[in-house]
DNA sequence: TTATCTGCAAAGCCTTTGCACTTAG
DNA sequence: CTAAGTGCAAAGGCTTTGCAGATAA
């Protein structure tokens, strides 16, 4: 279950770094994590304030950066300059196909894709630890 | 030549939207075309301003946005969250490989990879017209 | 007790916009 | 002359940071 491995994993970041539990941002985790989706900071915040009323989003954009470093989530930047935030647990590792006309977000995963982007690394002789695809077209229902 | 090309596209499409041409917007093309990389908008700034010392920086962007409408140009918002903009004149449809180092920037043009971006999209019903892919690791000089 | 965490507001940073002046057509 | 282009400074929008009070250990 990806919220009992996201707790754990938050938990032995904190431990390492000696930082310390706290209500607000194991609130904004669980919610990150029920949410299951892309996210912006502001969505985010809604969430938890309907929760925790007085939380200011300065704790989720820290809590948010927090779960970036210990791997829980990932950071993009998209076309509109907005940072989205999403959930890597009980992901495999993906890319996105954006509808340009309705936003629609779909999480792609291929395995011929990777080796590809492997195999284009290796040409160039780099050391490949991360990527990002977006591929913008318009979906069925909008085209 | 990519200079030709790229103030002919910009006069057409100054032309269609009834704008008109002026100096500042030339040169800064003329400037953005030579340097034929990536640059930010405060790149560009700092090159045009030793030509001509008077010109503001809304002026850079709003020639930037230009040349992204009519093709000459495509923004690219980065992890760092500044845009960077790339000439897109005589360079095939590319993609880009990274340095988390020393920040090398490497265009990519693959077949294969373009072919299964396609595939992808027709798979979910996508009807594809752009993409971004950039792939994050060290370069052989950093590892 | 002590260092971390938090909310708040202020500051930062890149980018855009309003305005009055300039300039192309 | 008319509408687009420009520089400047101010405003925007997202994100980060400083600070004093709250809280975990």
């Amino acid at each position: 279950m990806a919220f009992a491995e996201g707790e754990r994993m938050l938990i032995e970041h904190i431990a390492k770094k000696e930082l310390r539990n706290s209500s607000s941002r194991s609130a904004i985790l669980a919610e990150f994590l029920k949410a299951d989706k892309h996210l912006t900071s502001e969505d985010l915040y809604k969430i938890i304030s309907t929760k925790i009323p007085t939380i200011g989003i300065a704790t989720v954009y820290r809590s948010l950066h927090l779960f970036c470093e210990c791997g829980i989530a990932r950071e993009l930047k998209m076309k509109d300059g907005i940072s989205r935030y999403e959930p890597l647990l009980g992901h495999e590792h993906h890319d996105h196909l954006v509808c340009r006309k309705c936003g629609k977000f779909i999480e792609i995963i291929d395995e011929e894709l990777e080796e590809i982007q492997k195999k284009i690394a290796d040409k160039h002789g780099f050391d490949l630890n991360n990527h990002k695809m977006e591929l913008y077209g318009l979906c069925s229902e909008c085209s």
